[in-house]
DNA sequence: AGTTAAACCTGGTTGC
DNA sequence: TGCAACCAGGTTTAAC
């Protein structure tokens, strides 16, 4: 599921109404990418700070009598944060718990790849090593062609991979990358060395723009995402090439290419996009 | 050091 | 209807 906007806007739903809440009990499921790192009871009677997001991390500050630092999550493929007050019973795949006195916050991840692990702070580890190779934040202002550019110079990989490594900018998974690419016009097998500066700075301008966009439509919902409060996002239906293999291209009506670039999918037009 | 593949999991869809 | 094969929003780890 969760690409930076389905995380950010994950974030915002339930970030204003946990801030300052009290830890009343914590329940594990199965396993999930790491093992949490903290004995459960440490965490009881803590305070909830504001939870912020690095990436497709998420943050939540919690300090206790026994207990200062914070929770670091990821949602992985399909993952989803829900946070109510009447929850019902865990289900098979509810894998998190947070009880606190103001509600649940709970993890459902069917496949488990995402984590939640404890870090005595942002700047120690088990966080620390995980956030390290972190590029810059899209709405940075520090991210700009220049950056982009500088980023993908002197790399062979294919452009969409560079995109994808989220150590020049992240945020953009599968579905950004390809839309991203598309908006700017670029084949994703380009070469990233081979990029002009013109054209990173149109790619910057293209990411940045369609993170926002699909921020504004809540996020992009193929099976499993819901925000904290169970609502869908829409930004599936503004896609321009994602999932639209052998459709016609909404620019110039070529049927829409899928390949398949690093284990992933990637869809493009092969007219509009050039090398 | 950089690139590529394998691994972690479950479930839905497709095709024979 | 059954079952194998393939597909899925991510990222770490191991292997060339």
């Amino acid at each position: 599921m969760p690409e930076l906007p389905e995380v950010e806007v994950t974030r915002l739903s339930f970030a204003n109404a946990i801030e300052g809440a009290t830890v009343t009990g914590v329940r594990l499921g199965k396993p999930l990418r790491w093992p949490l790192g903290i004995e459960l009871q440490r965490l009881h009677q803590a305070r909830v700070g504001a939870a912020s997001r690095r990436g497709k991390y998420l943050w939540l500050p919690i300090a206790g009598a026994a207990a200062q630092g914070g929770l670091l999550l990821h949602l992985g493929m399909s993952g989803s944060l829900a946070f109510t007050s009447h929850a019902g019973a865990a289900g098979a795949h509810d894998h998190f718990d947070l009880q606190t006195d103001r509600g649940l916050l709970r993890l459902t991840d069917p496949r488990r790849f995402g984590a939640v692990v404890w870090s005595d702070g942002l700047d120690a580890n088990p966080a620390a090593k995980l956030l390290a190779s972190l590029g810059l934040e899209p709405f940075d202002p520090r991210f700009n062609g220049e950056h982009l550019h500088a980023g993908l110079s002197g790399r062979s990989v294919a452009v969409k991979l560079a995109l994808l490594a989220g150590d020049i900018v992240v945020g953009a998974g599968n579905i950004y990358a390809c839309e991203a690419l598309f908006l700017a016009g670029i084949d994703p097998r380009l070469p990233a060395r081979k990029l002009s500066r013109p054209r990173a700075a149109k790619l910057a301008d293209a990411v940045r723009g369609v993170l926002a966009q699909a921020l504004q439509a809540g996020g992009t919902t193929l099976r499993d995402f819901k925000d904290a409060h169970g609502v869908a996002g829409s930004f599936q239906m503004q896609a321009k090439v994602y999932g639209r293999e052998g459709e016609p291209c909404l620019v110039c009506g070529t049927p829409i290419k899928r390949i398949t670039q690093g284990q992933r999918s990637t869809f493009f037009c092969p007219t509009c996009q050039k090398r």
